[in-house]
DNA sequence: CTGGTCACTTCTCCAAAGTAAGTAACTTCG
DNA sequence: CGAAGTTACTTACTTTGGAGAAGTGACCAG
């Protein structure tokens, strides 16, 4: 079966891989996240940089991830009121976490305008 | 905004991560390919490691991998036929690369049984 | 020849998601 | 002052997707 322990197919890395993409795997999640990464912070800059999501799906997703605990919602009392979401460290820890993948997709993925 | 400029927050990173999740984003592959990292073979291995899975789906999202080139189908020709489904090494590559959202979900989702 | 397994397929039904419209609070414009 | 616009939502309706159960054909054991 060839199973090298340094492979991440032992048990126990296996549930934890799980539970992030029981996160990540939620639709829409994973583009808000980075969208916040990308400098998102009101409710209309995620609605631009999250093409195809819909008004109900960003209020449910910034919900759920607020109680996650990756999302904080932040009302700024300016003149007309202010709403922001802001990407809490853990987060961004996440977001760091997916590098490799844009590795991966650059060697494996490379369909149209690369190289 | 605060955007060193080793995060995942450029462009072309950000599209690559999000072309990755857009394959791991879809109910169920994620599991399945775990499924297959820990030594899953036959269909009815991967229904065994993919807690919650119904034929359709699996059936569906099998045949969803092999056309992106991260499973492999081969037909035995034994006694009664038997029917292997393999992660091709692209798809190796790609568990290797979610190793990280494992050290994440140690950190961030210790939820239970855990420490 | 009845019963069982494997890898599916087909069916019905319900829940999730898309679309469109509405709303409250506040603004600027005339 | 009043009409119109913006923001951050909510509500209602319709469409789609997935769950669950059962069926199918190929093969084999008893």
């Amino acid at each position: 079966m060839t199973r090298p322990s340094d492979s991440p197919v032992d048990e126990e890395s296996c549930h934890r891989i799980l539970r992030a993409l029981d996160i990540l795997g939620v639709r829409w999640t994973g583009p808000i996240l980075l969208a916040g990464a990308r400098g998102a912070r009101r409710f209309k800059e995620y609605r631009a940089l999250v093409p195809g999501i819909s008004d109900p799906q960003l209020t449910l997703r910034l919900k759920q991830l607020q109680s996650r605990g990756l999302m904080e919602r932040t009302v700024v009392p300016s003149t007309p009121v202010q709403i922001t979401y802001a990407l809490t460290p853990d987060a961004e820890e996440l977001i760091s976490a997916l590098q490799p993948l844009s590795h991966w997709s650059e060697r494996n993925l490379p369909t149209r305008s690369e190289a």
